[in-house]
DNA sequence: AATGAATGAGGATTCATTCAT
DNA sequence: CATGAATGAATCCTCATTCAT
């Protein structure tokens, strides 16, 4: 989509003079996430995002306004990129015993396959236990989750799901030893009433 | 006066034993929780955890060698608590049946009864999630908990509430609506085998 | 609709005439003018300008050239208006009496009416104080006011009241207490001879 | 009195570790009256006044907490300079006849001698006009001078005297003919009652 | 002619840590 | 033993100006 509208590398801009940057937004929105990934969000420094997105510091404030604005913009764009995909995964379901299958292929395979997504993640939670602003960002996800689970399961089961998705992820993403798909199989099971 | 608590010669060189003041080296640590329950580890700077303690700034270093080294007696003492808490919970089950009621009596009432216990936990999480010697925190704490829900249950249950037990408890306190007692109840049913 | 105001192709480039769009010069200079003295000059940012004068960032250099001149102008402009206004007054006095009371009218009503004016006032002083040109626009502005109080007083006396003025209104805006109009009156006539 | 408790230069401190340097603070000080007097306090950066006191950067926040308290500092501390040398002045006089005198020297000699007072008096008066901490100095200041003037003078005359000085220095300073002794003390005469 | 995207230089401030006392 | 004065490095942010369009 993106890529249909360039005509090549260098068709807007100059590599040494790139104003008019049109994708210049996404990619510090990237780097930031990169960044946070790596150290954090107490370390991910304008100036590390910066260096990392191969822009110039003053543009981030450019874009951004603050490093909060920023952060507020990494994690509306992480949140709508694992929303997405527990959707789609939810969405290939045409009945219960496929959700579930789906569920635990998600909580196996999907959810903190990278330390990168875990760190997101819980930085996430963590600002949005103490800020308004992020906790309204994990609203919306926690709503879109349960909306899409609410397609094959009634209300209190979509509920237990998210919270059981939620803790077994962590734990094992977390824990000392891996989680074991037979395991998961079980407990979504157990979840989901017969 | 504050020479008067000291036992001897060891009492200041033996890593074991308290050493210094251990009254203001616990005052510091609950400090530490104080702030970093209000602002998050990135805003506990050393001069605020001082303030918080009512002690000079320097004793901060004198007592705990760095900053890193605070905040990880500080989430060691959080961890322990919290772990406390949960095994005394657990040592009032007879069976399996009252050890549910346990869990839900937990989940309802102990955990995240407030901002501060919120945050500390994600902060820990977040830490753990980056930084290896705060995983050493969490996991000592994630098998306490084990072993306490392995007091009644089968491990695969065990494991299956403690996640359940972490899922809930998150989403109570980040989500728009109230636990209700109800819905954690049948739900810490469904993962405990009949 | 800009476009129609224009004369000529000589009102582009001639620096005597006014050249693209006069209104918009003068919008941006009365916003200057607001802005400092509001925020002060150090204070008075080319955005803030341009946000308040409801112009594009861009065209405050393409009026102006640069801050420096944009803050020449502003000043001269409040220097033009202030001047207008005192000679306006002594105009109006035929003779020294009557000028006399004209003065008092002037310390009382017009000067530093408001705080806009009195920072106005303070800055282009402490310009003038260091930077020569704008010790030109305060020169030019004194020798205004000289001349007006020298149609009806003889060169001393009209450089004691330009003095005396001066301090009243300004002990006047700074000071704790209100000017009070018989003691001004007083004091006034004091300096001019009998 | 400072000085007498001096050893020598390296009593206390050695150049290269200046630690528990007690002159430290009034150093700051007038490096900030310094520099506000060459390039005004919009240009009076922190890192400025830290070279031009031959002082860490770091340091000017450790002792000052922030800019505007060094302002506020840096200010008071000139205005008890100059106030003090204006009550000097006036202790030496013992009737009005000698105040007289002493006023007509002090406005030809002691104000806006240099440069650097004439700025610093104006940036005061600037900050005042906006800021209300900086106003209390300049009410202090000027309660002190008419203090000083009562002791020869009724109220009124005090007043006006003090609203005169103010002009005729500003004037002085500002404009482009030097101020003449015999002008000056003619003015000061007619306000001063037979 | 007019604009606004872009940026480098410099702004104030915070902070963990050091170490002389 | 305990302290707090001291600091350099790094923080976020602001801004006047430039210049491709």
């Amino acid at each position: 989509m993106s890529g249909a509208e360039q005509v090549g590398d260098q068709s807007r801009t100059s590599p040494t003079n790139p104003r008019y940057d049109v994708h210049r937004r996404e990619k510090i929105v990237v780097a930031a996430l990169d960044v946070i990934g790596d150290v954090g969000v107490s370390g991910a420094s304008m100036r590390k995002v910066a260096d990392h997105a191969g822009v110039p510091l003053g543009s981030l404030t450019y874009y951004f306004g603050s490093r909060d604005e920023l952060l507020r913009a990494a994690f509306e764009e992480h949140a709508e990129t694992v929303a997405a995909k527990f959707e789609s995964r939810m969405s290939h379901a045409s009945c219960p015993a496929s959700a579930q299958e789906e569920i635990v292929a998600l909580i196996m395979e999907d959810m903190f396959a990278n330390q990168r997504e875990l760190v997101l993640n819980q930085e996430l939670y963590t600002l949005a236990a103490r800020i308004p602003a992020f906790r309204e960002i994990t609203d919306a996800w926690m709503a879109r989750s349960r909306a899409a689970l609410s397609q094959q399961f009634d209300p209190d089961t979509a509920r237990g799901l998210d919270a059981l998705i939620e803790g077994l992820t962590l734990h094992g993403a977390l824990g000392t030893h891996q989680l074991d798909q037979r395991f998961v199989a079980a407990m979504v099971g157990r979840i989901c009433p017969v």
